[in-house]
RNA sequence: CGCGGCGUAGCUCAAAGGCAGAGCGUUCGCUUGAUAAGCGACCGACGAGAGGUUCGAUUCCCUCCGCCGCGACCA
């Protein structure tokens, strides 16, 4: 016994102690560890702790190199990292390569805003030299936000779709298109932009209000041929009646009727013939009534009635030309649906004061040059394809009265014209949704002209032909047309779209109507910002010819050289020498001017990185983009995919919703709802936007603001604390010569270990499934619940006043090394920054600079944690009773403290009378309930019979004096005289304490 | 107009053809030895439909409404 003085009680307790701050300031501490990361090349280390792993690739689709990311790309990035994360702590080698869209409008926009007047002459090169210079700046400033995000990755070299490798690659990639016989040149209506005057993919229009001028036009019937002849004298009883024959068309462009070629109608419907006014109009029976209304047709007798096939081939004169219109027979005529929707619609337009619903004739003006529709009946009939309209959407020398007027300005005059000559019926505006540029948000029309295009249709014969690759790869072994049939791109993704794992599962379908629908890929631009096209014009007989050897000659050039030597070099440094025409044999040629859609780019790049970096592999496990990428990237990229391999470029297609704000509306940088992630970043810190985007279902529109940020920040610092308790009652353990062993562990301990176990295995399923949402609560809950309110608040009374090495002590403390360990491997892949810090502050044993640090350097070059096989069904199911009788006792707890007979629960003796069963289980616990329901003193006894209720409780006053040690009531208070304040716990504490420091 | 998705407490998520759960937040209280912390209690919801199937529907079907996305047509 020592002689000593008498220890100061509060300074033998064994307080938390710990450098794991409570404040995180991350803000402060998150630049500081990724500087200490990039000190020690943690990416690296992962990469080389990995090496001969099973590889898993996420391969990442670029973002655009604009300007500064916004919160959509942020989530992006942080679902990504999550993924990469979490597979390489499941043990995967999974790389992570960024990569970058740096071609393409925005930013050919943008710089040329930027030049202003200046940028009409200057050379193309010079443009293209701003436009890069921009392009490396934005990435530049960009990769410095996607590393404050936390995400880890080949930073110092990503993929760059302007680097000369790139370049070259898109272009060979081309050449791969042309050599399957997928490449045409031709001239098709596309999606025009006349302010930014190029052709546009249809990821590139976007649908805006628009009021166009809805006008109700007359074509006469051309009585000079035979059939026109027999058609008025079935209508009219004689050719030589003396009314006229009109077929009465609408249209909402009244700028493409210059254009007009012919007149479509639906051969399944009726048509009528009317007669008002000494004319007689052929219009849709259905609409007769809507029609004449509209026209303000007096009198209207209708003549005759016949299906529309009946009009096939008839001749129309063109309202004001002198020239034919063909009527047609097309099965995509409609009615408008006005018929079945009327009461919605006036609904609609009545809001809008404009119009009456009621639009249309059922006949539709044709002008072959102009819409998808009027191109393809066109065709079929043998139509020009006739557009007068050029590059700046004016109407050509050859249009008579409008000729060099834009078309959306002509469009008032020529209904003024219409109406002068008489051919007029109707005009009013007409609100609708109508197809604009994305970038300039102008209305695009649309024209044809002359594009490169990929077939969606065209059989590919040869599709073994070049299963290899420049170095003599073979492919073969990628592709399951073993048969070599001949394929066209539709069917090969339709095929493939079956193979890919789409996640959520619906993106399958969606993928398949998409593919179904979509016309050939028009991947011709007007613009000099992009990888050129590498094709020739014969300058003697003008043929396009795009030949894989010379396109592989080019693209050995723009390997070396970058695309810019497209215009920097000459025609003939461009050619193999004495290239000839394979049509005339001449040999006098002019580059094409065109360059590339960029999502051919984009599209390219499994190709190009998956199959040129070290340690990538193709395809990609897995894509994650947003929902948008449907026709963009993920498209583009099996377009790509199909043509090199016959095959899918990944296994799995995850996509995360839209970004909503508060109140569920879409979130737009123009809306004034939108919310910056750095300026979350500096407020709050990027784990709190990891945390957000991890609780959040991501498949599904996601919403974001102040609030919902907040309740991230709240679950933040729970999960801190959580650790933070955990780590500062590990002060002083060392796993290695402290850790009791299972077996040996108090019941509560194992069940504290047993609830890791579940949670652990949770953990890793969600992971698995891309399901980070479920990670996030489960993790969340059981700090909240499992941990903080129920086994620490228990513990607690253990490990501050116990000896500090004793069993009890280091049993406890063993548990929370268990789970302070787990927390930091399953927060890593979310909480980056905290789960390192977690990590820092656990014990080891290990000696400082030990060789073991490739594990020890940080969390994220660990693994995750295995259960440990602390779970007994038997066991938990006590517990789980055990702590319902707890929730019983902490209510009556609470209505002692209303009541001010107690104010701490350890005021409190609580009597327990308990149904049979329910004792049975309690006795085992007896010596155990006063520390599990953190009150002095239980009385348990079974109740007498009659009882209702298992469980009833009731609360007085605590017997004894309050130690002053531990806070417990006790009888024995006063019984040492050494320690006379003290319990008999704390005497017999003490005395270890005294005896373990004379040892 | 067509197609697809979504709609469960203030927020984020569960579950299930049979009493709708959790955590957070709010409110109230306790504690002051996790302290710009900790514990407890209370309050709180199935978008609408006297629609259909069913003994029973929040769940399955239909209609409507709202939100989100995509597309088509009007050339």
């Amino acid at each position: 016994m020592s002689t000593e003085t008498p220890l100061e009680l509060k300074k033998t307790l064994n307080l938390p102690k710990t450098g794991f701050a409570q404040k995180a300031n991350l803000s402060q501490s998150e630049p500081a560890r990724l500087k200490k990361w990039a000190e020690m090349n943690l990416y690296d280390l992962i990469r080389r702790s990995r090496e001969g792993r099973e590889k898993f690739i996420l391969h990442d689709g670029p973002p655009y190199a604009n300007s500064d990311i916004h919160l959509g790309t942020a989530l992006n990035k942080i679902l990504k990292d999550i993924v990469v994360k979490s597979r390489t702590m499941m043990g995967y080698d999974a790389p992570y390569v960024p990569g970058y869209d740096c071609h393409g409008l925005p930013i050919e926009l943008y710089v040329e805003r930027k030049l202003g007047e200046k940028k009409a002459q200057m050379p193309a090169t010079s443009i293209r030299r701003a436009c890069r210079e921009h392009a490396a700046a934005a990435l530049k400033s960009q990769t410095r936000d996607f590393q404050r995000l936390g995400v880890l990755g080949l930073w110092e070299n990503p993929y760059l779709t302007m680097s000369n490798q790139y370049e070259a690659e898109t272009a060979r990639l081309f050449g791969r298109f042309v050599e399957r016989g997928y490449v045409y040149k031709g001239a098709r209506p596309v999606y025009w932009c006349i302010h930014d005057q190029t052709a546009l993919a249809e990821a590139e229009v976007e649908y805006a209000e628009h009021t166009s001028p809805s006008v109700y036009v007359k074509f006469p019937l051309s009585d000079e041929t035979l059939d026109g002849k027999a058609f008025k004298r079935e209508l009219l009883g004689s050719e030589d009646d003396p009314r006229r024959v009109f077929f009465l068309i609408w249209t909402t462009t009244p700028w493409t009727l210059p254009a007009n070629l012919g007149i479509a109608v639906n051969p399944a419907f009726e048509y009528a013939a009317i007669e008002s006014g000494g004319e007689v109009y052929v219009v849709a029976a259905e609409l007769v009534e809507a029609v004449t209304e509209k026209c303000g047709l007096s009198a209207p007798k209708v003549l005759a009635r016949f299906m529309g096939a009946k009009l096939d081939r008839l001749e129309a004169r063109h309202a004001w030309l002198d020239r034919p219109s063909l009527l047609m027979l097309g099965d995509h005529v409609t009615l408008g649906g006005e018929a079945d929707a009327e009461t919605e619609l006036d609904v609609k337009e009545a809001r809008d004061r404009k119009g009456t619903g009621k639009a249309g004739t059922g006949l539709v003006h044709t002008a072959p040059g102009h819409g998808h529709d009027d191109f393809v009946i066109g065709k079929a009939y043998g139509l020009d394809i006739y557009c007068p309209v050029d590059n700046a959407g004016r109407f050509t020398p050859e249009v008579e009265h409008f000729a060099g007027q834009r078309v959306f300005e002509a469009n008032p005059k020529i209904v003024e014209f219409l109406r002068e000559s008489g051919a007029l019926l109707f005009s009013e505006n007409y609100a609708h949704r109508y197809p604009h540029c994305w970038r300039c948000k102008n209305p695009v029309i649309f024209r044809a002209t002359p594009q490169w295009f990929i077939s969606l249709d065209a059989l590919s014969a040869d599709a073994q032909q070049f299963e290899q690759d420049d170095d003599g790869r073979d492919r073969t072994n990628y592709t399951d047309n073993e048969e070599g049939a001949p394929e066209s791109l539709r069917d090969g993704a339709l095929r493939e779209v079956e193979r890919v794992e789409w996640v959520p599962a619906w993106g399958e379908d969606r993928m398949r109507n998409m593919l179904r629908g979509r016309p050939d890929w028009c991947i011709s631009r007007q613009r000099v910002w992009g990888v050129p096209i590498p094709a020739f014009y014969c300058d003697a007989c003008g043929e396009a010819v795009a030949d894989p050897s010379v396109i592989k000659h080019v693209t050995d050039i723009f390997e070396r050289e970058s695309s810019d030597a497209w215009y920097t070099r000459e025609t003939k440094d461009l050619l193999p020498e004495n290239f000839m025409c394979p049509k005339c044999g001449a040999s006098g040629w002019t580059k094409e001017t065109d360059i590339l859609d960029v999502w051919f780019d984009s599209g390219s790049s499994s190709i190009a990185v998956l199959e040129k970096y070290e340690g990538l592999s193709w395809p990609a496990d897995v894509y994650l983009e947003g929902g948008d990428q449907y026709r963009g990237w993920f498209n583009s990229s099996l377009m790509v995919g199909l043509a090199v391999h016959e095959r899918a470029p990944y296994r799995a297609v995850l996509t995360h919703g839209w970004l909503l704000d508060g109140q569920g509306k879409a979130m737009h940088k123009s809306g004034g709802n939108a919310i910056s992630p750095n300026d979350v970043i500096k407020e709050s810190g990027a784990e709190i936007l990891r945390l957000w985007v991890a609780s959040s279902v991501y498949y599904e529109d996601m919403s974001c603001s102040p609030d919902i940020l907040q309740r991230a920040a709240d679950a933040y610092r729970k999960m801190r604390n959580t650790a933070r308790f955990a780590l500062g009652n590990l002060d002083g353990f060392d796993p290695e010569r402290d850790r009791v062993a299972l077996p040996e562990l108090p019941e509560l301990d194992r069940w504290a270990l047993a609830e890791l176990d579940t949670v652990i295995e949770r953990v890793l399923e969600a992971y698995k499934a891309y399901e980070f949402h479920t990670v996030y609560h489960a993790l969340y809950n059981f700090c909240t619940v499992t941990l903080s309110a129920r086994y620490f608040d228990i513990i607690k009374d253990r490990l501050y006043t116990y000896a500090p090495k004793s069993h009890a002590r280091r049993a406890a403390q063993t548990a929370l090394f268990e789970i302070a360990d787990a927390l930091a491997r399953l927060l890593a892949p979310i909480l980056v920054f905290t789960a390192d810090e977690i990590w820092e502050n656990l014990p080891s044993s290990k000696p400082e600079g030990d060789q073991a640090t490739a594990t020890t350097a940080s969390v994220h070059v660990a693994d995750f944690p295995l259960a440990s096989g602390a779970r007994d069904a038997g066991m938990l199911a006590r517990w789980t009773r055990l702590f319902e009788v707890r929730d019983v006792v902490l209510r009556s707890l609470e209505e002692a403290r209303v009541a001010k007979l107690i104010g701490s629960g350890l005021e409190a003796k609580v009597r327990l009378d308990v149904s049979r069963d329910v004792y049975e289980l309690l006795q085992h616990y007896r010596d155990e309930l006063r520390y599990i329901f953190i009150v002095s003193q239980v009385d348990l006894s079974i109740a007498e019979n009659g009882a209702t209720e298992p469980v009833r409780v009731s609360v007085v006053r605590a017997d004894g004096e309050k130690c002053e040690r531990c806070w417990t009531y006790s009888e024995h208070v006063g019984a040492s005289t050494r320690y006379p304040t003290a319990c008999e716990r704390c005497t017999a504490a003490l005395a270890e304490i005294e005896a373990g420091e004379d040892a």
